[in-house]
DNA sequence: TATCCGCGTTAGCATGGGCTAATTCCGCAG
DNA sequence: CTGCGGAATTAGCCCATGCTAACGCGGATA
């Protein structure tokens, strides 16, 4: 009846791609947590016989009711950690995503609430990520990805990729170009393959379209 | 090769039940960690397989110097986190050790210096165990069990008993009645059944023998 | 001495969560 | 229409972790 870590694990990651443009299906999910895909199928049809899950004919997987919920109390978990462990101890931008991968598992309901309390309930994690239960009712229409920004254009960072967050590197990457929420930047020119000219806090920075599709931006 | 959550349980286990007068043997660990005894029995085999433990003619119980060493980080991570719990989010005192028995197992190495560092490297954990690396060179021979004092004796509370720690019906009353690491009182009589009569904080409080023996105090 | 209690192991089983190798299936491109 | 690539499943395996039922053994006690 309750969840293990792993099981915990697929429903975030579900919950993590829902919202991208590609379905969600057993290869992705293989890739992304990194096991082999009769693995994936054998845990999918656990979820999807405890009701977690569903799985249509083209084998597309969607999150019920009740799978959603559990995965918004653990992504709220989450993000609410990756706060904490920079806000009271210090640690790294691009390093608290890993640590709260782990800790999201044993952190207790009445633990998150005095977490949010004491950080006077953000709104989203340090990577720009919502807090389900923390977000207020903002326009999320006018967030766009940066690789979509036209030239000329000023535009301010709210978020990263879902993604993004699991990759170290780019994290690392986007931490010492100062690439994270809140900052404002100028797209001065695209390159023919793909690649963005930014101008931000008075310097010249190029990105390639990979690192351009990570970043979540809207109209400054 | 890393070790699970369960292995870890029973390496913490073990580390607590060592210091006790009765040996480690496989029906006390099944107790402590209620499960049935051949399971513990087969995780007893992996762990000495693995090198953690080692088991002698008469089935007794005991850790290498490996299992000491993983048992040791754990115990500090434990109760390093009971400790952060209280101070930085005012969790209860009789709560905070379930809470922990979690997340010890999810806590990396840096986290848990950081945590350190950011409480001062405290001494022992709020229920007065001392956390190994920060407990300084004292002098545990005048420590002894609160059923050991005599009548008239007045005595100071330094800790809990290590099995005292997963009794939290146990842990609510202490915390109710103030017997807490740092108080002194004076031992008023003790009954034929073993019942103490104590005085502390201008009180008169009864407590029986189960209770007194899970109490551990030094002469005040 | 006979019995019983505490303890441990053996046998047998289940479930979750992993894997590889091989097969099947579908859609698209030639 | 053929073939190929991506995707999923099937078969078959492994290990960790749990269980119950049954048996064996040794010491204490009636």
């Amino acid at each position: 009846m309750p969840l293990t870590s792993t099981t915990e694990d697929y429903l975030l990651a579900i919950y993590g791609m829902r919202a991208e443009a590609e379905p969600v299906i057993n290869a992705r999910l293989a890739e992304r947590l990194h096991v082999a895909a009769p693995t994936v199928s054998a845990t999918l049809d656990r979820l999807a016989r405890d009701g977690h899950i569903w799985i249509n004919e083209r084998r597309q997987i969607y999150l019920t009711l009740g799978g959603e919920r559990v995965a918004e109390r653990l992504a709220r978990r989450h993000r609410l950690i990756e706060h904490w462990l920079i806000r009271t101890l210090g640690m790294g931008w691009a390093e608290v995503h890993e640590e709260a991968d782990r800790l999201e598992h044993s952190v207790s309901e009445e633990l998150t609430e005095r977490i949010s309390a004491s950080l006077g309930h953000p709104a989203t994690c340090p990577h720009g990520l919502p807090i389900p239960g923390n977000y207020p009712e903002t326009d999320v229409a006018q967030f766009f990805s940066l690789s979509q920004a036209e030239p000329g254009q000023e535009v301010r960072i709210v978020r990263l990729s879902e993604p993004a967050e699991d990759d170290g590197e780019l994290l690392r990457y986007f931490e010492e170009k100062q690439l994270v929420p809140g900052h404002t930047m100028t797209v001065r020119e695209i390159t023919p393959s793909g690649s963005m000219v930014l101008f931000l806090d008075g310097e010249t920075v190029v990105v390639d379209e990979r690192v351009a599709t990570n970043l979540w931006v809207m109209a400054a």
